[in-house]
DNA sequence: TATATATCGGACAATATTGTCTTAAATTGA
DNA sequence: TCAATTTAAGACAATATTGTCCGATATATA
């Protein structure tokens, strides 16, 4: 509905890796069996968040994947923007060009604010915070009934 | 990003709709000009709003399309549910099956009543509502400098 | 009745998204 | 050094979305 198939993909692996921070790197093909995405779909997605310098990447033996940064100060906002583009957050909801304040369509005044709500949940969670509640077992990121 | 381009070409045709209601039949053509939309693509997105008895339409000269119902009766939320299906502010944010209170995502707290805000400025703005808007001349529904 | 106009319906094409496969390069460990 | 493992990169395919075209049908008007 609001994000694209492959930002799902995007947030849930690196949800995952979040998980696993006691680990080192975590290979593509772990995250791919455990979330039941598309290995090499989810390779492209991935190679995507390493040139944007959200993981960093290892080949070999015990490669894979790892955060860049510690995961209490990735936001979930930095994950979508890297696969949506910056500008996601700045759409018309009928997809007219330039949505401005000084030049609006009838749904801006209420779609404006309800955008930015969406936008603050996303810069004020955490990889950290997702990631804890995930290790409560009270929460799914695959539709298998697997738990971590 | 939230509505496909099928439903924002919908969304704003039946606007545009609205917006005569002194007149009778509205032609597609007109209105595919005056929007600046694909003509044979805007008439198979009429049609279906025509199937799912939001619009009436007519054949032959004077022929077009008019509301159904009276405008003040017609809310967005069932022009964006019979394009985008009926379960559309239902899906889950990561993509994820059966999204319910009782098996949740990490996000599922957050986006839940985000998704419902949005659902209810659907239905709470008729078409009326915003004919009332573009008449004043102060919003717009085209890309294009036109003004109603 | 004849002509022009408009939607209807379906075939078809272009594009974007999503998914698959193969080869190359890097790394580990035997 | 060699074999196994894993990401990198790009070609390619399948599917979904978006867009185009054409003939049929209905209607108004002359
Ligand atoms: S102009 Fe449409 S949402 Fe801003
Ligand atoms: S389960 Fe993900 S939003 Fe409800």
């Amino acid at each position: 509905m609001i994000l694209s198939k492959t930002c799902d993909y995007g947030l849930r692996a690196v949800l995952y890796v979040a998980t696993c921070l006691d680990r080192e790197y975590i290979s593509i093909g772990e995250i791919s069996e455990k979330l039941n995405i598309s290995f090499h779909f989810l390779t492209k997605i991935l190679q995507k968040l390493t040139d944007k310098n959200l993981l960093i990447s290892f080949r070999g033996p015990k490669g894979g994947v790892k955060l860049t940064r510690p995961a209490g100060t990735i936001t979930l906002l930095e994950i979508i923007q890297a696969i949506e583009g910056p500008d996601f957050f700045d759409k018309c909801l009928l997809g007219l060009e330039k949505c401005k304040d000084d030049n609006q369509c009838p749904l801006h005044q209420h779609w404006s604010p309800l955008r930015l709500q969406l936008k603050n949940l996303f810069q004020q969670n955490t990889l950290e915070t997702m990631a804890e509640m995930l290790k409560t077992n009270q929460f799914r990121i695959t539709d298998l009934t697997v738990r971590f």
